[in-house]
DNA sequence: CCATAAATAGAAACAATTATTATTTGTATT
DNA sequence: AATACAAATAATAATTGTTTCTATTTATGG
């Protein structure tokens, strides 16, 4: 929920998805479950949004996963966990410490945020063989 | 330089090319380093052999970092900065605790590998304006 | 040599994303 | 309410990175 741009409906049910979304979802992902809602909305429309939304910065950020782009619309610095088995993208509650900063920073590297990421199993697909 | 499974010119070409690169080419970058040398190979060998050389696993892993996949011949766990205007990829040698695997293995996670992305500028970009 | 298997080149197929264009919707002004 | 103007959208086409396919080439072993 914003208020200083104006926000047109499809903007605001997508932001809305994202936010509330603890899937990291793609865009296809979001198109398909606003699609039922909003039997007019385009895809392109949910690209076109997400990349504004990335850009605003504030809004939210991306990680490339699997070959699509997945969008995650928590601000905060967390870390992901990766199935590689399904695909899937869970949050963990990892804080870094500043401290790793360090190398990169003395080496003249500006950074501007910082991504962990877990890969493995879920536990779903831990359980299965393969 | 290995031994046990036969590799074609071609395929030693391109391990050799990734082992030694620093760069954590794409499969774009290595075709177009190695094609003056080989004039007749082509863009599908490279993938099939980096695609091979992931699944023997032992060999290199990948990470997506501007819509390519980007390969490194580095199996070693390390760090990687990305810089989000020149799309440069450069080793950190920063190295990460086992304790930060934790909340995910008491939730029930397997963890077989940890990536670490810090983004921002490099040095070089961090100078220019924009 | 000859037979068989593996590796390759080149082209076509594919999938995710981005760009384009015409249309629709929204907003402000009168 | 009618008009003009700007922003957002739908639908489609174009692009880009990657994968698949088939015929050809190269390697290997009898």
């Amino acid at each position: 929920m914003r208020e200083n741009t104006h926000f047109s409906e499809k903007r605001q049910a997508i932001y809305n998805f994202l936010s509330e979304s603890k899937e990291h979802p793609s865009a296809e992902t979001i198109y398909n479950a606003l699609k039922p809602r909003y039997p007019r909305l385009s895809l392109g429309t949910v690209y076109r949004n997400l990349m504004r939304f990335k850009q605003e910065g504030a809004a939210q950020y991306l990680t490339v996963v699997d070959g699509h782009e997945r969008f995650d619309g928590n601000v905060s610095e967390h870390a992901h966990f990766v199935c590689d088995k399904c695909g899937a993208v869970a949050d963990l509650d990892i804080t870094l410490p500043e401290s790793i900063n360090r190398p990169a920073e003395q080496g003249g590297y500006e950074i501007s945020f910082r991504q962990l990421f877990l890969h493995g199993r879920c536990p779903v697909c831990a359980t299965k063989k393969g």
